[in-house]
DNA sequence: ATGTTGCATGTTAGA
DNA sequence: CTAACATGCAACATA
């Protein structure tokens, strides 16, 4: 997993830490250099991208378990109250970076300075950050007040040396209300690590900074009706400090439009800013640089787009140096990255329609006034030119854009489900370019020989030269897991990031590498008029993320911490903070060795974990932490089984029964892993409810929903509905009040259910009413001739209309997860469960009748009474 | 029988 | 709560 070499120039990101947050996602962290990453949804979340350096570079534990923090360029595992506790003292709505908040309080000066360059005002809680731009924000005193308060948190923690250099710098970057921020840390300085680079350069602002022309601390700092997108390009020569920029001409600059963008975006990170001569957009002078500059850019989308909305930082292309090197062909060209899009199953899937992002489409593409839409010519990889139609479809008060017959050109560039395409601009002459980015684990499990094209890729320029920089979560969580088990070096080769822009149009890329991997490229655009696509795959054998590494994405944060352990033979110093003691230690913590934890006879727990030699269980005290390696001769804790060469504690059966939980889970692994979707079927919400609230194992535990399920195509792994959501066992008795994530999703969908119902049922009547009416109507033209032939048909008609709605109830459309099985129940339930609730309250033995008359078993009735109450406890009773 | 189209609908993230 | 968007699905078209 990534390079061996830190450069000292562009760091080739070398992520040996990963780990899961608390709010989803993962977070990485290069070891090299320090800098770390966040992604949520397979997508690197610009807004979560932290300085994290200067506060502290420990690492803590607390009975929580490890978390990340939000203030520490390093793998920190803050203890999440201190990481809160500490956090809401930088909390400007947000994610206070170091180099912002040191840089807040320049700018505070600054702006009391009247003399001063640079004069913003902030009128609102946005305002607050968007003027952030590398790394400047504003403070109020207030905030000024909580980071002192904060710093000296730190402070009483800071022991070492180079904590003691980094507090220094940022007490006098603190303390000082009315001077210059000065760093102490210089980058010439070595007695810190590489990791303490980035920090250095995130703290080395201050002189640099004011050198900086005053257009340009204009253009950041000026009231961001303007937001500006800057992106800096890598030296190639690698220098590792941040140049005074003394042209303005030395930022892109893609205006944007309307409102304020959150304030974080790349400018914000703490690596390394090489400011290079450009011209507008991202100029593609750049020579191509040996040394892979592997960082990742979170291009803000240009404002010149017609979109008021503001896009989703999910849409805004990210841009890595390499990518931006390998578009560094044509002299002339500039790129403008527009916006990426990761591929849905429908997107990729065979109706060869591409759902636009509704503020993408508005923003960038051609307006368009009829649903009919028009032809856009998009250039690929290769400069092939396709032509989509591009157009829209009304949907509900809005539209929603797509771009059909794009599966011609999404099977040229082999992408599936969880890929992303990017469309960017070539100016002059605004040519749009697609390009794409392979997930690493978005296998089409359908195509292995996809699969293997996109880990077979070897691009120019790609990052896999050892460089993993983007990482995509689900890579690197599989790297983590691999780590976890031990497995050596994580193989990062399904790890591609392209992003290829026309060589048509400039003659930028080299796209031989990829035609050399894409033999059977068909490469030929289809003209629109030609729409029949084809297909990539069977409807039923949509994405599915059914590998094992998209399995063990669903390791949750709780189990990671299982997986954590304090650094082997550091020992912990104890820090209090309101009143939380916190272990603080001067080493990250490891993953640990998985044990297994149960309960003994006696009633208490007990653990036990596999010797890595023998793989002999042993007992050990419940509070261990044992390291990723682990043997007998370790067990300092039994001296009888301190060695293999001892027996087990307990037969092999009874450990069978000790591991049975991790086979229930490898077993729901293995469902998901495309077994017969009749197989695994998950229940409906009927038995979902009933298997939630009444603890009913209403089917076999082994098939219960734990696992992904496919017949909703959206259920994959990681997928938080309802039916994903469930425990593993799919036991456990929850109370009518609970109110778990589980019962509440329940409630509130049969909340929805019956308001449903009711709108259907109003609706009709009104229809029926309507009818009614009409047929007076007529009766009354008619005079005398109502005939009873008229009024079989009108009933026959209603009767054909009501049928449908039954057909449609029955037909399991409420819940397209319904068992088969379960249906009839939860029909007679639903379509009963009125009725219920008053034979509930009134009369029990009506009841029982109405039991024996549907021949309804007790726990069919209970589970239709809670969910009567759950209707009525949500006010639909 | 299979593919395409146009829209409907369910889900969910963000306001 | 709502807009956005992912997907379902029926009607229609085509092989």
């Amino acid at each position: 997993m990534g390079s061996d070499t830190c450069v000292n120039a562009p760091c080739v990101h070398d992520w040996k830490m990963g780990w899961p947050l608390r709010s989803g996602g993962f977070a990485q962290l290069c070891i090299k250099c320090g800098f770390m990453e966040e992604w949520k949804h397979g997508i690197l979340d610009p807004l979560s991208v932290y300085d994290m350096s200067v506060f502290c570079n420990k690492f803590h534990r607390q009975k929580t378990g490890w978390v990340e923090c939000k203030f520490c360029n390093k793998p920190i595992h803050c203890g999440c109250i201190i990481s809160r506790s500490l956090f809401e003292y930088l909390d400007f709505d947000g994610i206070g970076c170091v180099s912002c908040v040191a840089s807040q309080l320049r700018m505070t000066r600054n702006t009391e300075n009247p003399n001063g360059s640079i004069s913003s005002t902030k009128n609102n809680a946005s305002d607050r950050h968007s003027t952030h731009t590398d790394g400047t924000l504003f403070v109020d005193n207030s905030d000024e007040g909580k980071l002192m308060q904060l710093c000296r948190i730190v402070e009483a923690s800071e022991s070492s040396l180079w904590n003691n250099a980094r507090r220094d710098s940022v007490m006098s970057c603190s303390g000082q209300n009315n001077q210059e921020v000065k760093c102490s840390l210089e980058e010439g300085d070595t007695g810190f690590s590489n990791v303490i680079k980035p920090l250095v350069q995130s703290l080395a602002f201050s002189k640099l900074e004011n050198n900086r022309s005053t257009r340009e601390i204009k253009n950041i700092h000026e009231p961001t009706a303007q937001p500006s997108l800057n992106m800096y390009l890598g030296n190639p020569s690698g220098n590792n400090t941040i140049l005074p920029s003394s042209s303005s001409g030395e930022i892109l600059e893609a205006r944007l439009e309307g409102k304020a963008f959150p304030p974080f975006n790349q400018g914000q990170r703490s690596r390394p800013i090489w400011p290079k001569p450009l011209k507008t957009g991202i100029s593609m002078n750049l020579e191509p640089d040996k040394g892979a500059l592997s960082h990742a850019r979170i291009a803000r989308p240009p404002a010149d787009g017609r979109g008021k909305s503001q896009l989703l930082p999910r849409y805004w292309p990210r841009i890595t140096d390499q990518e931006l090197e390998r578009l560094s062909g044509d002299l002339k060209s500039t790129v403008v990255p527009l916006f990426e899009k990761v591929l849905s199953a429908s997107d990729a899937g065979r109706i060869g329609r591409l759902v636009l992002p509704k503020a993408c489409a508005e923003a960038y593409f051609p307006p368009i006034s009829n649903s009919e839409g028009l032809s856009l010519r998009v250039q690929d990889v290769k400069g092939n030119e396709w032509t989509f139609q591009f157009r829209f479809w009304p949907n509900n008060n809005s539209r929603m854009y797509v771009l059909e017959g794009v599966t011609p050109c999404i099977q040229a560039m082999q992408l599936c489900a969880g890929d992303t395409v990017t469309f960017s601009r070539i100016d002059p002459g605004g040519k749009l370019v697609m390009g794409f980015r392979k997930a690493s684990n978005s296998i089409d499990t359908q195509d292995a020989s996809t699969s293997a094209h996109s880990n077979g890729i070897s691009t120019k320029g790609t990052t896999n030269s050892g460089g993993t920089e983007n990482l995509p979560p689900g890579s690197s969580f599989a790297d983590l897991l691999q780590m976890i088990k031990g497995n050596g070096e994580p193989h990062l080769n399904g790890h591609l990031e392209h992003l290829h822009l026309g060589a048509g149009a400039a003659g930028l890329l080299k796209a031989e590498n990829c035609e050399k991997t894409n033999n059977h490229s068909p490469q030929q655009p289809i003209p629109v008029s030609e729409k029949r696509t084809r297909n990539i795959g069977p409807k039923s054998k949509r994405f599915c993320i059914d590998k094992e590494d998209a399995m063990e994405l669903r390791l949750t944060w709780e189990e990671a911490q299982d997986l954590l352990r304090p650094p082997p033979s550091v020992q912990p110093s104890i820090v209090t903070i309101e009143d939380q003691v916190i272990e603080e230690y001067e080493e990250p913590p490891v993953f640990g060795k998985r044990t297994i934890f149960c309960a003994c006879p006696s009633g208490g727990k007990e653990q036990w974990a596999q010797c890595d030699d023998c793989s002999k269980w042993r007992r050990l005290p419940v509070e261990i932490l044992l390291p990723p390696k682990w043997t007998c001769f370790e067990n300092v804790w039994d001296a009888s089984r301190c060695s293999c060469s001892m027996p087990e504690e307990k037969s092999s059966r009874q450990f069978e029964n000790l591991l049975k939980p991790s086979k229930d889970f490898k077993k729901r692994k293995t469902l998901a892993n495309g077994k017969s979707i009749k197989e695994r079927e998950p229940c409906g919400l009927d038995a979902l409810a009933s298997a939630a609230v009444l603890g009913e194992n209403l089917m076999d535990p082994a098939e219960s929903s734990a696992g992904a399920t496919t017949k909703h195509p959206r259920h994959r792994p990681g997928c938080s509905c309802i039916v994903c959501i469930q425990p593993p066992s799919g036991k456990g008795r929850h109370k009518p009040t609970c109110t778990c994530n589980v019962c509440m999703t329940v409630k509130r969908r049969f909340k929805t259910l019956m308001l449903r119902k009711k709108k259907r049922q109003s609706e009709r009547e009104a229809d029926a009413a309507a009818k009614e009416d009409n047929n007076h109507q007529r009766d009354g033209s008619n005079a005398n001739g109502a005939s009873k032939d008229d009024t079989s048909h009108l009933e026959k008609e209603r009767g054909l209309k009501d049928q449908p709605e039954a057909g449609e109830s029955s037909a399991g459309r409420i819940d397209l997860n319904s068992h088969p099985n379960r249906e009839d129940i939860q029909m007679d339930i639903t379509g009963l469960s009125m009725s219920i609730n008053n034979l509930e309250i009134t009369n029990h033995q009506a009841r029982e009748e109405y039991m024996n008359m549907n021949g309804l078993k007790n726990s069919d009735v209970q589970a239709s009474q809670h969910s009567s109450l759950l209707t009525q406890s949500n006010g639909e009773g």
